[in-house]
DNA sequence: ATTTTCAAAATATCAGATAATTTGATTAAT
DNA sequence: ATTAATCAAATTATCTGATATTTTGAAAAT
């Protein structure tokens, strides 16, 4: 067995959230939870309580659990979050990252744009594998920047605006694609400045199209 | 019953952590906690779940959990984090703050500065209280910035920033005094920039003095 | 010294049990 | 007809005690 059955549960139950299959506000009855994800109630309870302080699930009271809810404002203070994390990061992963790092980063790049081009193609299948190569691609980004702290902040917030996103499952194609090349162009000539700006941009503007599109009014 | 056993037990082992009465890297062994803290292992296994997620608390894989270790570098990391935080929300909550916000600073400073005046006269037994209203000052002076998900983050940032001033318990006297004025007086001022260069220096001269006391090593 | 072995301790997990709270529907009162 | 009071069913919070794994540490063997 190689990992516990909490931790098992907890993922699922984390990406199950993360990519909408449970609902912004569903009720997370402990019973039905148990049932459906195979894990006791205890253990339920101790997963959606670390999955409250990450933000993704609320605890009320003594009223048990409900997956967080969403709303425009609340993407646009979570997207804020992440630029102010990220941008920060970027310039100090810049400057210390090595060959080992860079290729990394390389390798991320790679996946995501594989996947890119099969959406591009029509694919549309794979969404969230999609999104889980988005994910690493970024990560990979500022993994050099030093600071543990950082980079378990940049997760938990990260998750919850990758949320936002599956909610309007947005698929920005070539624009987004283009973004990523110019941020992968930005590290192999170690553009810190380039790097944030596109970077910014590419939030923002993802932001702005998931807003438009009125998935989460 | 106001509050739930969980909900004080919490409160309690992580006011214990945070001030040092639970050792960093000390074990936390379930059913010697239940004894103590008053509430059955599952309760514990919930609490201490989410205090890992906020990096007070390590679970280490089947092998229970123990108290966050301490290092010179952590320390950096977390006040490199709470700089980040606080001098982005700064500006933003000075710019959105009315009435009701600057007269929250005003009696949290009020509060803090009581305490200050008599720990400078040599009664040093309050230290945790002192804290206690150190930490209230600085959140009431980012409050009104607008983003919940920012204050949730800065709220666990600091208490990690926190035990690190507590390990060596540190009483920088009229220094952080003066530095707590000067920022009371940016609030009524409504200047940003100066409350963030003073936040600056009222960070990292803490981090130096606490290192070079040695109280790290 | 290093490795192997094995019992004791501790953890992870579960299945009920109990008390307190919340929910919703029903009834009573304005 | 709306609001308020009432009450049983559902749900939660919490505990106890049991079982299966894992980890730990000491004793034995190499």
């Amino acid at each position: 067995m190689a990992t516990s059955i909490a931790d098992r549960a907890y993922g699922t139950i984390r990406a199950d959230i993360v990519f909408g299959r449970l609902s912004p506000g569903a009720r997370l009855r402990l019973d039905r939870l148990a049932d459906v994800y195979g894990a006791s109630v205890s253990t339920l309870r101790e997963i959606l309580s670390r999955l409250s302080s990450e933000g993704l699930v609320i605890a009320e009271g003594q009223r048990g659990f409900r997956v967080a809810s969403v709303s425009p404002a609340g993407f646009e203070d979570v997207a804020a979050m992440r630029l102010l994390l990220e941008t920060y990061a970027l310039p100090l992963s810049f400057s210390a990252g090595d060959l080992e790092w860079e290729s990394r980063v390389v390798a991320a790049h790679h996946k995501l744009a594989f996947m890119e081009r099969r959406m591009l193609a029509g694919d549309q299948k794979d969404t969230e594998l999609w999104k889980r190569y988005d994910r690493e691609f970024h990560q990979s980004l500022i993994e050099a920047c030093g600071s543990q702290t950082l980079l378990d902040l940049y997760g938990s917030v990260f998750d919850q605006y990758l949320r936002y996103q599956m909610v309007a499952v947005v698929f920005r194609g070539e624009i987004a694609a283009e973004e990523h090349r110019t941020l992968l162009d930005s590290v192999l000539t170690r553009n810190a400045d380039r790097a944030c700006a596109v970077l910014t941009q590419h939030v923002n503007g993802c932001v702005a199209y998931t807003l438009e599109s009125g998935a989460l009014v």
